[in-house]
DNA sequence: ACAGCACTTGACAGCGCTGTCGGAGCCGAT
DNA sequence: ATCGGCTCCGACAGCGCTGTCAAGTGCTGT
């Protein structure tokens, strides 16, 4: 039981293929009663185009690649769902690849998607570099997610960082806190710009920054925070440069018997579901992933539409979400 | 700029295509200066192969389509290291989709899948009905991960839920809880072993059974806490079929005002990350996930070799992990 | 009865590759 | 000199589909 072709359900129709491939690619030349009878030989055949056929034919695949950086984090599922929403509705299928945290994987993951003949790749909390996005942006219409790029030919869908970090930060102050500390994501999406955002605030409160280097990772946080925590006197608040590190860094203090916002406050960033788990309850700085996602599709189906030359780069306003780590000294 | 193809490649290397086809395929009759010559060519002019046409023209792309039925659930993801891991060291690259929680959409993404030609399909966490798997099946190689089917076409790698809902609910009663309810997973799978392993412990014990039906989800969890915690005399302990249930769960008790473990204890299943995080310190049921992912890759491609007629299922001990949220009454 | 229109056909070239063959060229071994 | 054994070539027939085109077909309206 081999699958079925277009001649297969031409000759079940007793139509011609090529009216079956006219209907199949929805052409509105095909009279309503040749249509129906297509449809329902392909029906009863489960006849499917086969999309490698037909790509090879049309030189387009109506699929786009999404590549998230890390599954584990719960900011790029959240990301996805605004994806797929979006692309579902123009009427793209969405593949995911994972770049398991490393370079190397992503970048395979990106010509994994290129070989199969995708129409457009995603790129969510790339590591990948500036100048090997641009070369990627030559062969195949790409756009990145969270991640600040100031590039003419690939576009950019982001939340303002620099900002959410100034906003993070600032919030602490406001509650009266001087010794704060900011346990970065290293190269990390956006970690450069929360940092900038951080130490800036910092200065024009006279305050002097102190920057952790670490990760976007549980385990980067947990190591962080023990340092922290370690210290003869550790520090009245912690910006943290994402959650889910912001998770360990909280596992940490609590090792330590400090208790939070008690004795020093933690604010996360991304607001995933992770902050807002009850026990854990983490004030966090809130982008608008969903959204995100819809409007990175957007971008990129305009770019493969070949509508635009120059490169487009998206800011969102990130907003700062209270909850029960962060509190007056 | 287009896509360099073989004959541009064997052109650059003063060679023919069939030579740099058999290259590209890793044929051994080629002679290494040959090989050497095409390799270079390619490097050079940056080709790769057009997965599209490769797999029109040889029936196989080394592909494996994994659909996880919800990103969201840490669950999944650690399948996925373990499919990726496996699936890379046998030559075979991995596509992911997401079923988004919804049965429609794992169809189409099984579906979308199988258009595109991959070898095999790994189902994790399926929703869809055991006939129209058996139904898939004949179409493709299907391997269903944490869902038990007795069919002759479908392979399976499960742990074995019966076992683990059993050790859940003997744990709490070794623990001295006597009114141990269920919150169930509904229709999720593995949901309804776990149900029935927990029934025949509470009898074996000489205890009622009670379920609450819910679902694989925190918003669900979350419910179902909810009512329990509302009630003038709540159990005892609660049994929460998967984690993320589990931490709803906790959230409403905790909303409730009750402690956990001192006025009630908790325990779910799947052990995820979820579990570990210090504040959460969920006590939960194990199952090794990596190594599940591996076995299904290893299972599925058994039968794409085509060495296997009968199905194998594979059934994984699960383990006890204890944590901060269950104790002695 | 005939033009005009809407639909349908069949044919063909082509997408980039695989897989298989007969045969050519070259080498060392006999 | 001869015979295999290697390599390599060139050619061909696909894989299932798209896209285009000239050439119908049947039906409508006048």
């Amino acid at each position: 039981m081999t699958k079925p072709t277009m001649e297969d359900v031409a000759r079940a129709a007793g139509l011609s293929r090529a009216l079956v491939s006219l209907v199949m690619r929805g052409s509105d030349k095909v009279s309503d009663t040749s249509r129906e009878r297509v449809l329902t030989a392909a029906a009863e055949l489960g006849y499917r185009p086969n999309l490698a056929a037909r790509h090879l034919a049309s030189k387009r695949s109506l699929t786009i690649g999404l590549v998230l950086n890390d599954l584990h984090n719960p900011f790029f599922p959240e990301v996805a769902d605004g994806v797929h929403a979006a692309a579902t509705e123009a009427g793209y299928r969405v593949l995911i690849n994972s770049g398991y945290l490393r370079g190397a994987l992503e970048r395979e993951a990106v010509e994994s998607f290129i070989d199969l003949g995708v129409d457009g790749v995603l790129l969510a909390g790339a590591r990948i570099g500036a100048s090997d996005l641009e070369q990627l942006a030559a062969r195949v219409p790409v756009t990145v997610i969270g991640r600040h790029l100031r590039s003419t030919s690939v576009d950019t869908v982001n939340n303002d960082d620099l900002a959410g970090g100034r906003l993070a930060t600032e919030h602490l102050i406001e509650l009266g806190h001087q010794r704060i500390v900011h346990i970065d994501g290293g190269q990390g999406a956006g970690s450069s710009q929360r940092r900038s955002g951080y130490s800036a605030a910092m200065r024009d409160h006279g305050l002097e920054p102190e920057v952790i280097s670490a990760q976007f990772t549980e385990e980067a946080g947990l190591r962080a925070g023990r340092r922290l925590a370690g210290r003869p006197k550790p520090p009245e608040a912690i910006f943290v440069a994402n959650d889910l590190a912001a998770v360990g860094v909280l596992g940490a203090l609590a090792d330590h018997g400090l208790r939070v916002p008690d004795d020093l406050s933690v604010v996360g960033y991304d607001n995933t579901s992770l902050a807002g788990i009850h026990h854990i309850s983490l004030t966090s700085i809130d982008q608008d992933r969903q959204n995100m996602g819809r409007l990175a599709v957007e971008v990129l189906l305009e770019r493969i539409g070949g509508g635009r030359r120059g490169a487009v780069h998206h800011v969102i306003a990130p907003s700062l979400v209270r909850r029960a780590t962060s509190a007056a000294r």
